[in-house]
DNA sequence: AAAAATGACTAAACCGATTTAGCTAAAATA
DNA sequence: TATTTTAGCTAAATCGGTTTAGTCATTTTT
């Protein structure tokens, strides 16, 4: 049973496909189509379960309504959500998403990209990994509407949509020196972006605010292939028994290595927050669960992906528009992690 | 700058498109264009680019390599990790998913099955939502290749992938039993799911094996739409001070489920496994790290993903294929939350 | 020497929509 | 009455590929 397509409207009804496409369309009116004929027209496109092939549409109108999304990875709940509501949002607009996990690789990105331009999606929202610089450009000299998200360049023109980074870390620094912690260290991620530079600028900034010497031992930047090995390390570099200028707090500059972070902790038998406070940026759902709730950055991630979509689309419409550059606030939430 | 095409190529060598498209696919041989022109049909190519219109060839061919998904919802880990396996081998065999999120909504999954139909996708990988059977039964009607995951209709042919719920649920309250549980809980969902009445089957059925009285009162069936209240309410019934017939153990048929519940269950001051002892299905983050780690019935999401692909690729291009249906078995990972 | 095969290529149809330009008859205006 | 407008419609081009059915020399076979 082929599909129905204009053509077969058309001829059952002897008229041309011209004239159905302007029916279907709502342009019956404009066109001056007898009110007798678009009736039929409408009747039998019901009858006959019309569905348009938005392939044919897309190839004569250069428009797919599809949006390629590229993130590091939608198994990481940070990314499902945020790619949620992209999803939602994009819907709402009447366009689909394409989802590409590029695994924080510029290869892998690079491909992504190629591919999805050849699948002539309308615009790409884009969570870059490191040194996709020249990606990301190329999609500029090439006019593709594009919106980055999470993280961003600054020495490239472009729309994005980021968080307060150094604001967040500032804050969560803060609420731990306040609650008396003193030798606080921040655990975060050799990707070399600039968000996570701001996330420590901002950690760093507020020790100095307060009057706490910076120890640079107390920074740890781990490979973000984190195996639980190097956290492992890590952490017990941080707290050993051996070390007589023990950390008393941890920043997790992501989620994820709060996660395995803990679970490192837990295994040595340290008590969180007696041993140690913990603040983390994002907020999957195992912080809530976890030995000792912990207390987080959130970021709002509804806001990013309703934005991301909204920007791009306006974008897609007005390729001239100026390009936008939005810097979200965060939520501090105060869980148990810290103490009181 | 228009992209190139590949009459641009054409022109400007002075050949046809037929060629071009010949040697571009690999068929110059088969089609004895001289060597010297094939040379430079590709060298052109790649001096300018060309980056074939996948939306063209789409029209012309009737495949777009793109596969349809719908899942309950990207945010929900145990999805997550699913779509990123089914990404990850369908983009192996140069397949591009659209994602898409139909909360359990049958009404949503419908527009969704309809809208992918309209982009002409290659085929579907469903999880199909409760009262969906209608739209499941009429895309076998139209001959479109599908394949289901994580739920089933026993009453509609198709091809699927599951795991063996009742199995896995027998194990699990098996080795409840095993440690000497007695009142074994078993907290579900409303989502009138075959999988969900097997799991609750098999829970029931370890019980009556190890001659234990089966309680109905143990088994709570919760909306679907959890609300924090609900839950609340529901472990407070179980193993409320005033009850003289508590719970000693729950079994969590989702993870959606168990996470909210642990929250419940530590706000009431509850200890896990002292109090209660938990086991849940699926292993999302959460459950490594939580008070008291969760002991779990992991589903193999990298089988089911990869196998709905195969499969799926498989009728996409035997479209005679018999059906497909595949029960994967479950590990059983023990955790801290039940004892020992 | 005629017929068949081979080598190297092309014209044109086709996929299913959108869109421009234009046609005809009837009605309105000059 | 001649001209313009309007109403109601259609033919054909177009998007960028793929694919079928050739064409025309040249070479090989009979």
């Amino acid at each position: 049973m082929k599909k129905t397509s204009l053509n077969d409207i058309a001829q059952q009804l002897g008229v041309s496909k011209t004239l159905v496409s302007f029916v279907l369309n709502g342009k019956g009116k404009e066109f001056r189509i007898s009110d007798d004929i678009c009736k039929k027209v409408i009747d039998l496109a019901k009858e006959l379960n019309y569905q348009p092939n938005r392939i044919a549409q897309g190839l004569r109108t250069g428009k797919t309504n599809t949006i390629g999304l590229i993130i590091a990875d939608i198994a990481n709940q940070f990314f499902g959500k945020l790619g949620r509501e992209i999803e939602q949002e994009a819907a709402r607009h009447g366009y689909r998403v394409i989802f590409c996990s590029s695994d924080e690789n510029p290869e892998k990105s690079k491909q992504q990209i190629a591919m999805l331009q050849q699948s002539q999606v309308d615009g790409f929202i884009i969570s870059p990994p490191m040194n996709s610089e020249e990606q990301i450009r190329s999609l500029s000299k090439s006019n593709i509407p594009y919106v980055l998200i999470d993280r961003y360049f600054p020495e490239i023109e472009s729309n994005y949509i980021v968080i307060d980074n150094f604001d967040a870390a500032y804050r969560a620094t803060s609420h731990l020196l306040k609650l008396g912690r003193k030798r606080i260290a921040n655990l975060t991620v050799n990707l070399d972006l600039v968000i996570m530079k701001e996330r420590t600028e901002g950690y760093k900034q507020a020790l100095r605010d307060a009057g706490v010497e910076i120890d640079e031992n107390l920074v740890k930047v781990l490979p973000f292939t984190h195996d639980n090995k190097d956290i492992d390390r890590t952490i017990k570099d941080l707290v050993g028994k051996r070390n007589n200028k023990k950390a008393d707090a941890i920043l997790f500059s992501t989620s994820k290595l709060g996660i395995m972070g803990i679970e490192c902790i837990s295994a040595l038998g340290l008590k969180i927050p007696e041993d140690l406070a913990i603040v983390s940026f994002d907020d999957p759902d195992a912080y809530r669960i976890c030995v000792s709730p912990v207390t987080v950055i959130n970021q709002p991630l509804k806001e990013i992906g309703k934005m991301a979509v909204q920007v791009l689309l306006n974008k897609i419409k007005h390729p001239i528009a100026k390009n936008q550059t939005i810097t979200l606030k965060t939520d501090f939430i105060i869980r148990k992690s810290c103490g009181s």
